[in-house]
Order: C-alpha cells, then structure tokens, then sequence
DNA sequence: GCTTTAAAAAGTAAATT
DNA sequence: AATTTACTTTGAAAAGC
C-alpha cells in the first residue's frame, strides 16, 4: 500500500516537473515569436489536453510544444509558419508537422487552412505598410479565393503578392526583395503569384 | 458510375524464393549493384528493361519498384531471379510473388476549390503551407488519394488496378454529390 | 521511428547558365 | 529570367537498429 502511495506521488512529481518543463518551454518560445499571453494560454489548453489525452508517449515534450503552438496561432489568426515555429523551439519543421497533424486528429480539432489574409497584418506592419494598403491586400485576396486562384498555393506567397500588387496600387511601393523577405518566400514565387492575380483579376496594372 | 481513365504510375511487388542468399556474391553476378550493410540489409539492383529497381536481401526475399504494369512487375522479378540464379543454381523457379502498392494517376477534368473540399469531405487533410494537395483516405476502397486544385488525382496504397480506379471513381462521384465538382 | 526504392501530382526553393 | 535539380505528401514491403 505504502509503496504503491509512493509510486505516484513520484509519477505526479514527474508529471508536474514535465507540465513545469512544456510550459516553460511554451513561454520561452512565444517570448521569441512576441506571441500575446492569449495565444500562450490557447497553446497551453491544447498541451494539456494532449497530456490528458496520452498523446505525448513516444514524442518529444518540446515538440508537443511547438505543434501546440502552431495550432493556438492558427486558431487564434495570428498564424506563424511551420519554419518560424521550428526557428524558435528546437523542433524541425517536418516534426512540427506530423505532430501538429497528429493532435488535431486525435484531439478532433478541425481547423481551416490559413488564410493568407491572416498574414497580411503583421507583414504590412513589418513592411511598414499602411491600413489602406492592407485592406486593398485584403481585397485582392479575397478575390483571388472566389476565383479558386489560391487552392495548392502557400498561404504566405499569396499575401506576399497581395501586398506587393497593394503597395504599388497605392502608391507606397516595396520591392519584391522586402516583401519577399518579411513574408519567408523567394521573389520568384511573389512573381508567379502577382502574375497570376493580375492576369486573372481584371487588374490593369503594369508594376 | 461514372467513369475515369486511370495510369498506372508505379507497382511495389515483393517476392519471396525460399532459400537464404549470399548477398556478396549475387553483388557479382548483377551490375551496377549498390550495398551497403551499414546503411540499408538490401542489395540494390537496378534492371533497365522493364526500368526497376530491386531490393535484395539475405532471407531470400525481394521487393522490386518502378514497374508500370502489373506484367512488367512480374517480369522484372523474373529476370531478376534469372541473374541471381547464375550464381545460385538452386533457387528454385516456383516462388510467391505480391502485389502491395499501386501507385496510379488520373485526372477528373474540372478544377476543384480544395478549401471547400477540405470542409465538406470526410477524412481529408489539406495544409497548402506544406503540400498543394488535399488528402483524401477513402474508405471502401481503403486507398489514399491526393486531389489538387487542377483536379488531377493521384492514387496510392491499392493493391489492384480496379482497387486504385473505383478509389477514384468513388471520390468523383462524391464530390458530385456535394456539388464540389 | 529510421534507413532504401520508384513514381505521380503542384508548389516552392536553390543552383546553373 | 529560364533550366535543371530537388524537396514536400501519399502507400507498401524488405531486415535491423
């Protein structure tokens, strides 16, 4: 009896020192992607719950962490990529993936693909970029969805076009290499993208 | 049922002739062999005519990639075993051979809007920021598709060919039903 | 889980020319 | 900027770590 008390008062300091562990790695991680302590709190939901759920056995804490992490982001639309995530924790992007993947299976979260509007917030601030150019992004993407020209294609090209084509439009020009840069994508793919939306949204214009 | 054109794209076939081999010495026998024990127990054998590749390993048993018809796996397999038996005169001629995975190809001749199909589909996953497809696990027949936005399919984890066809079908006409197509 | 093989789909990336 | 090469996803088997 006595042993057995032990036992898990031994198994509960483990299981603590590992909720102190992922949250701590939870908090260091956001700190470095200048996440709200809304989306940490989301994240920290969904590691509980795996936890509650056993689905951490034969995964590493810390990737846990970071697809728990992604799914907050997304679920909160302040999606981060799969590479900025596996910048920040030591997770690659390919385990962030198949974890993020495997807790929405088990944990029955459905959550839609990002929409490249999410994106478009937090690239025009970092490009410095006005609320009229954003909300004309805005408008171009959305187009772009009712036109099925987004299907296949990363949501983080699509907003980085939107937003090349925005700023020209309006007046406050950024070159492809900016944007590119800020959005994680190559000026190739801004290209192919922007040639895309223009040729097939009546846009008129010459860049 | 509606009906689709399917292309076969690759079969994985294994084999089994029961007798060990002595890897070292089939490496002899077969040109252009890669082996290395360290990184993978198979021999790799590749066959130009049908174009395949073989695993070989030491229990006698041999998995062989690449084929585009069910006869060229076949084939591939024999002609295979013909070379090894130069050096081993006693593997018999009589062996199993399996059918596990064929690989198709088709094409539904509509674009699909996958974000809509991603919502109204059962079993699919779609994440454009990793991969442009949506996949999609059917489960009678039990084959995995992956539909893009051009609405070419790829079929995969059927063991025949009329397997990877209704896989197709099946989802056509359930994206008729939903009206996504 | 990983290692190795083959092949398609379409997007994205990187290295060459 | 066009080409080429290559990696992402799916499935399955083989023997062994």
């Amino acid at each position: 009896r006595l042993r057995k008390w032990q036992r898990k008062i031994r198994i509960s300091g483990a299981t603590e020192r590992n909720l102190a562990f992922a949250l701590s790695e939870l908090d260091r991680d956001s700190s470095r992607l200048g996440l709200p302590r809304s989306v940490r709190e989301a994240a920290s939901v969904v590691y509980r719950s795996a936890v509650e759920n056993k689905l951490i056995r034969g995964r590493s804490i810390e990737g846990v962490v970071a697809a728990s992490l992604y799914a907050a982001c997304r679920r909160c639309n302040v999606p981060r990529t799969l590479d900025e995530i596996a910048e920040v924790s030591r997770v690659s992007k390919k385990e962030v993936g198949r974890t993020y993947r495997f807790l929405t299976r088990e944990l029955n979260i459905k959550l839609p693909p990002t929409s490249p509007v999410d994106y478009v917030p937090r690239f025009a601030s970092e490009l410095g970029l006005s609320g009229e150019v954003q909300s004309r992004a805005i408008e171009i993407i959305e187009k772009a969805m009712e036109k099925g020209l987004t299907s296949g294609r990363g949501p983080t090209g699509v907003a980085a076009a939107a937003l090349y084509i925005a700023s020209v439009l309006l007046g406050e020009r950024k070159t492809q290499r900016d944007v590119a840069d800020i959005a994680g994508v190559t000026e190739v793919t801004i290209r192919n993208r922007y040639k895309e939306l223009t040729e097939q949204l009546e846009m008129g214009v010459t860049l | 049922m509606t009906d689709v054109d399917i292309k076969i794209e690759n079969i994985v076939a294994s084999a089994a002739i029961g007798k060990d081999i002595k890897l070292t010495k089939v490496s002899k026998a077969l040109e252009g062999v890669d082996f290395n024990r360290e990184q993978f127990p198979g021999l790799v054998f590749k066959l130009k005519e049908p174009k395949t590749a073989a695993l070989i390993f030491s229990s006698g048993k041999l998995v062989c990639t690449g084929a585009k018809s069910i006869d060229d796996s076949i084939l591939a397999i024999n002609k295979t075993v013909d070379l090894m038996r130069t050096v081993d005169k006693d593997i018999p001629h009589e062996f199993e051979i399996k059918i596990q995975n064929i690989v198709a190809s088709a094409n539904l001749e509509a674009t699909l809007n996958l974000e809509a199909v991603a919502l109204e589909l059962e079993n699919t996953e779609y994440e454009p920021e990793q991969f442009p497809g949506l996949v999609y696990r059917s489960q009678d027949p039990k084959v995995v598709l992956l539909l893009f936005g051009s609405g070419k399919v790829v079929c995969t984890g059927a063991k025949t060919k009329d397997d990877a066809k209704l896989g197709v079908e099946r989802a056509y006409d359930r994206l008729s039903e939903l009206d996504l197509i």
